[in-house]
DNA sequence: GTACAAAGTCATCAACTGATGACTTTTGGG
DNA sequence: CCCAAAAGTCATCAGTTGATGACTTTGTAC
């Protein structure tokens, strides 16, 4: 094999990424730093200036978001409860147990952490709930519910509020139906389709 | 009179904690220095630790926010419009344009910050909104109503939305309504009341 | 007018920050 | 085995940070 075993460029890369993606979201771009960062990853924090220039650079290719394949997909009326599933529930321990855009906020005096913000949640969410309404201030109505899930986040996990905080799926799955509903105006699932039930589907292989 | 004239304690001690508010409002705790905040106040940063011990004591007394008087008063069914005004609409110049609840999130690294975040929304907002409801889950919808308002504001002020930003009283007014109802189960003006009209008022003085 | 205390300033410290370049270790081909 | 390039480390720089204590200015009471 002509690559080396032990020094590997990109698995390196790869842990500075993952250090960095915890502490920006733990502690903000500010008082992240470098040398915490390659610390954590267990290397010199020379290497952050080698590999990515400097730590706005780390940061920016930390940030770039990968909304999961696929949660965009599916029948329209079940989408709000498979975002809303999807931020609270995935396993996001990789970004220190918060969404990447609730852990962001953290560093929202940043002007890249705004533009990255709006550019994800208007072209990816907001875009995708829009199509849920036909009337003409779908934008909006779009943008109050992502306002909503992003709120939802926020309280559970940086303000840690009681209730939210505690709330289970079904605690929240009839109110997530009404106020989805109320605002779109037609009939919003409360809860996420079941998961694909990889153990045992007879009914609809392909 | 026994105090002097041009050198003031407490009115040096006021324009600090202005500066601090817009520091901290704008950049976040880590990113304001102290040498910043005393320079907008335009008093030398040895004051800062004078008269607040520390950059923690200054955070800590700028923080300590005045919920406006009367706020939660009135009848219960105004309250959510009432709420959503006052985060959207009113000055908050004071504080770097946004309010303070949403500008402390930058700051939510913070243990300080979060348990101030918490105290206040959970002590005031949610405790208000949740005489709403008389459902044994009223405490969640009262978060799940804040959580709301508060994404809003996120997004309205921070990550600068189109839709959202660039909404009215007018355009809002029905949607709050809709969500509001649906979440407490009862009827929610969408417009917080007029304004006591102080030009001219025959009606109800006393 | 002088003395005293309050209010404000200055110089400075140690620690930390992002960043740079020279250095050392490892790796794999010849 | 030897060497060149890659991968990683080290020492260090200049600037900033929070913080401290000595100093100067101001205002007033006597």
């Amino acid at each position: 094999m002509t690559e080396p075993r032990r020094r590997n460029r990109s698995a390196t890369r790869q842990r500075l990424l993952a250090a960095a993606r915890h502490r920006f979201a733990k502690e903000g771009y500010e008082a992240a730093s470098v040398r915490d960062i390659a610390a954590d990853a267990g290397v010199d924090a020379a290497l952050v200036f080698r590999y990515f220039g400097s730590k706005k650079g780390l940061f920016e290719e930390a940030a770039a978001t990968t909304t999961p394949t696929g949660l965009l997909d599916g029948p329209p009326e079940e989408l709000p409860a498979r975002l809303l599933h999807s931020l609270l529930f995935e396993d996001w321990s990789a970004y220190a147990g918060e969404h990447p855009l609730v852990a962001m906020l953290r560093s929202s005096a940043h002007d890249e952490a705004r533009d990255h913000l709006r550019e994800e949640l208007c072209g990816t969410y907001v875009r995708a709930l829009e199509r849920l309404s036909d009337a003409p201030d779908a934008a909006l109505r779009a943008e109050l519910f992502s306002a909503w899930m992003l709120g939802i986040g926020v309280l559970r996990s940086v303000v840690g509020t009681p209730a939210v905080s505690a709330a289970t799926p079904p605690d929240l799955a009839p109110h997530l139906a009404a106020v989805a509903s109320a605002l779109f105006e037609r009939p919003v699932a409360g809860s996420p389709p079941p998961p694909p039930a990889a153990t045992d589907d007879p009914g609809a292989p392909d």
